[in-house]
DNA sequence: CGTCACATTGATGCCTCTCAAAGCTTGTGG
DNA sequence: CCACAAGCTTTGAGAGGCATCAATGTGACG
């Protein structure tokens, strides 16, 4: 029944302590304020993590994909600063947060490889960051696309990166024009 | 000649690994593209740390005051993503990559210290990416001054903070005029 | 074959950037 | 001690760009 596939390092976690939960689309595994039970592995599906602003905006902090890891950040957390929302029907494998700190205190591989993981997603959170700090629409939306993050829908992106969804487009159509993209269907597009 | 204070985990650090730097205002410690060595503590004075891009802007994406400790997520890069400043005259320590992941593997208490702050800065990092998907200028600014982004001057924080520098003095007039903030100096301010 | 979400383009108004100028604060050197 | 420079602070005016509203096209799926 556990013959799914849990990345590295978490596959060093012993099958018993793992508890899968199944998720409809939309459905969310925690909430902003939820008590942090651990993180979580995504063995089906895709989910997105989502802040939600008092004016009723919300940003996509984090998207997790088939045998991604995520809200590695809520282990020295006391609850979640974000929703997890299954972004397809999927499912997911709660990784107490005892049983991983339990991990990280005997096997230093383990600890070595989940640092790892934090590292490269502050690295990946700072291209971001400069990524938003772009104020040309154009020109971001282009960052984007190089940056691979054109994954889901258009509407999806234009979310991510701060910008209406008919500003990307516009922004997209233009570097069509100056031949800096290519179309390469519907809603994909390439650098040349 | 070490009698210095280099905050935890990095206090469990042998003192013989550690190599003072002396910088300028202005001196960078490491340079984008640069090989990593290690990361760095602060002793005296503060650094930001930036990232180039090719249009000219920069983004500061963070900024570490003395006692602080900065550029943890190169440890399991081979090169610096971004250059270190210093922004005042300062003193820092280099930890080097060896020492640091040396005790990663033998103490996990340091481990699990290392992995709080990178936790939290993850956290940090999320937050500023909501911050700056805040299209208002004024809400914008007011969310920055809430998460006391304001430590030194205010043309620095609208560099942060991705606006122009008169788009932010007129926010702050206009969060006084609303009463939501009370000036409390030459470019100080507290919220109500 | 109808519905739904995504994709695309048009028109309008507001908001922020940019350029500009003037007051303020601090430090430096004569 | 004063004058000057340099950088921060503040306000004004104009232009351009993005958000917003609106409408239509298009592909996917039951």
């Amino acid at each position: 029944m556990s013959h799914f596939i849990i990345p590295s390092p978490f596959d060093l976690i012993a099958a018993p302590e793992r508890r899968i939960i199944d998720l409809e689309l939309g459905e969310t595994v925690f909430r902003q304020g939820d008590e942090t039970k651990g993180l979580y592995c995504v063995i089906e599906g895709s989910l997105e993590l989502i802040r939600n602003h008092q004016n009723g905006h919300s940003v996509v902090i984090y998207k997790a994909g088939q045998g991604e890891t995520f809200a590695e950040a809520s282990l020295y957390s006391d609850f979640y600063h974000c929703d997890a929302r299954a972004t397809e029907p999927s499912k997911v494998v709660l990784l107490s947060k005892n049983s991983v700190l339990a991990a990280i205190r005997t096997d230093y591989a383990f600890a070595e490889k989940l640092m790892k993981r934090l590292g490269s997603q502050i690295q990946g959170y700072r291209r971001r960051l400069e990524l938003l700090t772009i104020n040309d629409a154009t020109e971001r939306t282009f960052a984007a696309i190089t940056d691979q993050m054109l994954t889901g829908s258009i509407m999806q992106l234009s979310r991510e990166i701060g910008l209406s969804h008919e500003a990307v487009y516009r922004s997209l159509a233009e570097l069509v024009r100056q031949k800096r993209l290519v179309k390469t269907g519907r809603g994909r597009y390439d650098v040349t």
